[in-house]
DNA sequence: ATATTTCTTATTGTATACAAAATTTCTCCA
DNA sequence: TGGAGAAATTTTGTATACAATAAGAAATAT
């Protein structure tokens, strides 16, 4: 039997990938913003995005409105909406904040470690080594956004994760500046070992203290760079 | 995806209340939601609110998607958006995560420490101790609020303190439930004034550790009265 | 030339309409 | 009675239309 329930259950998706329109230009924007293709106050213009994705503006402002929601994007005081710009104050703030999650989130991870976390953050690792080394910018922001997603994930604590996550998205744009060269995605990658180092440790006062270092850096560098 | 939006309004530049009709409507549910009037797992019904509020589907959808990238409301998996409800494994994570947040605030504002914040955070304690000896509930529910917000603001980070307060906000309802008697007041004004001297201290560890042990308890009445 | 006022254009927020999907209700037949 | 299938109803997502308002441009007065 073919089963129509089965075809049902099979279209049931239960990861909530809603493949809505709005939800579409949500990811394509924080994607672009991500990467930096979308520079800091920017202005988003509503008729322009829904032409370009072939929507109306009905859908771009959901995406607009949720994405303002999340802080990658502001209502500019005047009108409309920008990419979100820090200055070196708010961004020192927001380093701040985000050192005081990640390091909590690498302590954490370190005490729950299980197998599988720990595959998942070696092979986020593994891909991060592969595109430095082959100088694929790229391939390597996404390779380095994986990797800190899978410690996030190894918290088994979905808040933090996300809040960790939002705070990464936020800053992307800023983070992204500071690899230019293929020394640079290497430097970052060794980063990444040591701090895995640690975390597989097990000790979780250390793998704090490493995330805290890791951070440290990378924020002198995002200061940089920006 | 657990929670969207924790980063919100820290970007919010003084910016005078937009009286759109979907910001008022975002306010309006997130007070009902807080004071408990909705429930949590309580359907939204767009037509519904629409009507309620004497608008159209178009500014109720605008407020639904805002408020649930902030997390309060949740997509259910079956049709509409719901007041997010917690499980007993769910409270505890966010708990978790508040725990580490709030741990990090106690830190950072014992760390900068200004006159001026000083005297807020007493001033709201006092507050709560006359709230508590009076042994008015829902006063009390607001100095506490007014109490926690002046240490978060005493970080002198409006990020990571905007974190706290979302925490805050979310958890409202079921904290909430644990302030029943006046004796249940006055016994959290007392963990209060400990806290206090903790923070007052100076010694940034000190205070850290001090919240820790004043969220585990919260969180382990909460439970209780849950 | 500059400042002020008016006209034009753009842009945002809201309303309404419509289509697709899914849930519920109804019906009919074993 | 019970269940498969069809019709009706809800509900969501998107498109389009329209009104209000702010920004920009043009025109006029000082």
């Amino acid at each position: 039997m073919t089963g129509r329930g089965m075809l049902k259950s099979a279209n049931n998706r239960a990861d909530g990938q809603r493949n809505s329109m709005a939800r579409r230009i949500e990811q394509a924007l924080l994607e672009e913003i991500s990467t930096g293709d979308l520079r800091p106050n920017q202005r988003l213009d509503e008729v322009g995005l829904a032409e370009r994705f072939g929507a109306s503006r009905t859908p771009v402002r959901e995406a607009l409105s949720r994405l303002t929601a999340q802080g990658v994007l502001v209502q500019g005081e005047r009108r409309g909406v920008f990419v979100a710009e820090y200055s070196r104050e708010e961004l020192s703030q927001i380093f701040e904040a985000m050192h005081e999650i990640e390091a909590a989130c690498a302590r954490i991870a370190s005490q729950r470690l299980t197998l599988l976390s720990r595959s998942e953050i070696e092979a986020a690792q593994a891909d991060c080594v592969a595109a430095a080394e082959s100088g694929d910018r790229q391939q390597y922001l996404r390779a380095n956004e994986s990797f800190h997603l899978s410690i996030y994930r190894a918290t088994g604590n979905p808040y933090i994760a996300e809040i960790a996550s939002e705070f990464r998205r936020r800053t992307g744009p800023f983070r992204a500046k500071k690899f230019e060269t293929r020394d640079d995605l290497l430097a970052s990658a060794r980063s990444h070992g040591e701090l895995i180092n640690d975390i597989f440790s097990e000790d979780s006062a250390t793998a704090s203290r490493s995330m805290r270092s890791h951070m440290t850096a990378s924020f002198l560098e995002t200061l940089k760079a920006n």
